[in-house]
DNA sequence: GGTTAATATTGACGGTGTCAACATAAGAGT
DNA sequence: ACTCTTATGTTGACACCGTCAATATTAACC
């Protein structure tokens, strides 16, 4: 937060965001909103029309921060030339510690209904992300004849699922404790050796 | 809908929840509000509050609808006595389908945020969709040795994210057709059979 | 048939996003 | 230095929304 004590702000933009990240921590998706952020910062309530079309616009404003953060816990956490197992396992670890960590953001990045779509940094943001998957995935599947395109899928599917439903606390009762090892590697597991 | 020339309406809390449920499908959850679905009906804006305490309520009442019209799905659709890939493939087949046929319903049952999350009709009606896909796993899981609820989690992390991404267009491109089978058939087989 | 409880209406309150009209200040060109 | 333009911030209005309180209407029961 710059200060503010002149009629022109200064680069309130940016300060909108950071507000409009702090109130998502705290109260949600559903907190952020125009007139919220401009209370936080201290300006009146259609001051960040000039910086933000709209709610939309606001909330893709932040998703596209989000994803960059993401993206920079995944690759300074994952080593290409490991072993698939191993790649993939701190590839989806990374991201679920960091969904534990910032909750209402990891929310965010999905609510699409709320987001510009269409945005191009936001679809590039996210598509950086997936593009890491796959130059995993690629990586250790060098001259062996497979479908490197349905695995990302399968790996992005099954860890986007499971963090999905443990942040929405639908994986119930005890049922997210396993003996011994993290539940993330069991599924893992199950992907990696194949339920049959 | 039924007619409504007297003060009193009948059956009203039925025919809000049919109209919600027509007004989901059309304008997303967004769309269904206490006021909306008291005007689609033809009844004053309050009148909903003599049957739904509030919109978490509401939009609750819809989910538990959706859940149970999906575990029908699930249940016309399975059989418990086929072998495990059959099984889980028809489980997870069910499940996009519908996902597909209503995009708004389905998510609808996980916008956790909007839903009254401690309502006991609705954990229970999710908890019978995930016991119908444990009793699968444990049906030929018989005497082996395997822990099956990792398996659950598993296969109901990786076809929930996987409707997910797809409903909410995160799964770009021509990226979602593959040679021949269907990229579930894809991924299912690489849980199935393993990725290593 | 009269009383009670259920149900529907009306009107208000504070909240939201968005828009238009206006105020202020910064910067560019002369 | 002095405009003029443009960017930025303010104020006030509008139509929505969810919720509540006060009231009207009817159904159901003794």
């Amino acid at each position: 937060m710059t200060k503010a004590k002149n009629y022109h702000h200064g680069n309130l933009k940016n300060d909108l965001l950071q507000a409009g990240l702090i109130i998502l921590d705290e109260e949600g998706v559903d907190g952020v909103g125009i007139r919220q952020v401009a209370r936080k910062v201290g300006v009146a309530h259609s001051a960040p029309a000039n910086h933000f079309k709209n709610k939309p616009a606001l909330l893709t404003a932040l998703a596209d921060e989000i994803f960059q953060s993401l993206l920079l816990n995944i690759e300074t956490s994952v080593n290409e030339v490991e072993p698939l197992s191993e790649a993939v396992t701190k590839f989806c670890k990374s991201l679920l510690e960091f969904a534990l960590q910032y909750p209402n953001r990891y929310r965010l990045i999905w609510r699409t209904d709320c987001l510009d779509k269409r945005n191009p940094e936001l679809q590039e943001a996210m598509e950086r992300v997936y593009q890491k998957l796959i130059s995993l995935l690629r990586e250790s599947a060098r001259q062996k004849n497979v479908d490197v395109e349905s695995q990302a899928i399968a790996v992005w599917s099954m860890i986007h699922g499971y963090v999905s439903l443990r942040l929405d606390g639908n994986l119930q009762q005890g049922r997210d404790s396993v003996t011994g090892k993290d539940r993330v590697e069991a599924i893992l597991a199950a992907l990696l050796e194949g339920l049959a």
